[in-house]
DNA sequence: GTCTGCTATGTGTGATCACAGATAACAGAT
DNA sequence: ATCTGTTATCTGTGATCACACATAGCAGAC
């Protein structure tokens, strides 16, 4: 292999935190980003975006080659994702993409629509203008992206998933929204087998009727009729994925 | 400080697995366990235990000399831990357990109620009679404490948690019941300053109303009356502590 | 006395090395 | 051809070293 290119000695490691008497409040704060931070947040985006598949292995020094660290902080990120269950590390040393059986796929259902349901209550009751306006903006570029000629599933999830979460950023309830991203780093590799279905599956779904009846009720400010509808749009979406028979167990 | 009893380079590290052609799988499985694992399940524990306060810091280093290990386990067992928020790194290179503000608090005490509130939905409808007798034993140990002359706090907490996480066990729910021990991990150094508060805490409080209620609807298969009687019981715990205003913010 | 600047110590973070064990490839025997 | 024992390679795990930076302690100036 003899792999040297871009030594991994360069140590960026963090920036310098700047104060000058005067200013002090001035400069922004700068958020310390260790590269194990880097790391575990590009690791989540590939989760969360479905670009990995369950059982899908990888070991821990060929993502660190690829990205172009050390072991190390592909190490710590890895921990922290086995942690919440978006990783495992089976017994005979290897890491991979948790299996979904049936039964976690429906507990893990369950479970979202008790969390995310208790978040779109209140975020109904405490989003601002501003948040209510950008769950609306979503909510039009996923119904513009059904009723394309050819709607290409992959950007429809991603808008799926920027809806849902700008409804949950305004419960403004962090550790909440923290839990619900847990949730999504469990479900996401097979969100993957979902929307990347078929080409009519966008079309044919309910999502965009739930998502529309979402939005109306955070507009008029009724928690109970947001939850109803958010609830109706994870289970329809859970009975799709299991009605496919692909799910092992 | 030239520390160097115990030299930890003898490397357990893991349990050798015998395998006998022929007596394949009456040999139980050996799980691996790391000594991360092990760091992990004991924060986790002092955790739990409230044997730590918010804002305790500690060293990477420290604990490590303290276990007997190098830093290297104790550095994933506390990158797991952040990841979980039971713990936090602060930008200036601490380690601490976080604090609790009021508003943090109080997120948590909802998210309890609808996590927990679930897993006792389930626990009703699925505990065997074994389960719901474990439950029953727990609840007549904190009820007994309760009754002594002069309770302790710290026994009758762990015999809540116990009782509690009995209840949810019997849910069968795994993903469920880990995400309830992680809210258990940010609440239990706050439970410290609760049930150590005072002699008659214990005493007074109305935990142990509710604890029969859970019981009595458990054994009568009603589903609504507990979830009712853990959210007041949650509640009125988390009022107890919001009152008496120890809570920063 | 109060403040400023410097130094020494200790921290988390990252890289590197060492090791036990798992897996796969392969040789040989049946 | 199938199985078995062996070897070679690679994996995660743990220990150790190196480094940037934060903090505390102390000395010096005003």
């Amino acid at each position: 292999m003899e792999h040297k290119t871009a030594s991994p000695a360069e140590s960026v490691e963090g920036e310098k935190e700047i104060r000058t008497a005067g200013l002090d409040a001035r400069v922004g704060r700068i958020v310390r980003q260790t590269l194990a931070d880097q790391v575990y947040a590009d690791l989540k985006e590939i989760l969360l975006a479905g670009r990995a598949a369950p059982g899908e292995r990888f070991t821990l020094r060929g993502l660190a080659s690829a990205i172009g660290t050390s072991a190390m902080p592909v190490r710590e990120a890895v921990s922290r994702l086995v942690a919440e269950n978006a990783l495992e590390v089976l017994p005979n040393r290897a890491v991979r993409v948790p299996l979904m059986p049936r039964a976690r796929f429906e507990e893990l259902r369950l479970i979202r629509c008790s969390l995310e349901g208790l978040a779109t209550v209140a975020a109904v009751r405490a989003a601002s203008a501003g948040e209510v306006a950008e769950v609306e903006h979503f909510e039009r570029l996923f119904a513009a992206e059904r009723e394309k000629a050819e709607p290409d599933g992959a950007v429809a999830m991603r808008h799926n998933k920027d809806l849902h979460f700008a409804l949950y950023r305004a419960a403004h309830l962090p550790t909440l929204f923290q839990m619900i991203e847990a949730l999504w780093l469990q479900i996401g590799p097979v969100l993957n087998l979902d929307f990347r279905a078929g080409p009519d599956r966008v079309r044919q779904g309910e999502a965009h009727i739930r998502h529309a009846a979402i939005v109306a009720a955070l507009r008029i400010r009724d928690p109970e009729a947001a939850r109803t509808a958010l609830v109706a749009d994870i289970w329809s979406a859970g009975d799709f994925i299991l009605s496919r028979g692909i799910l092992p167990d």
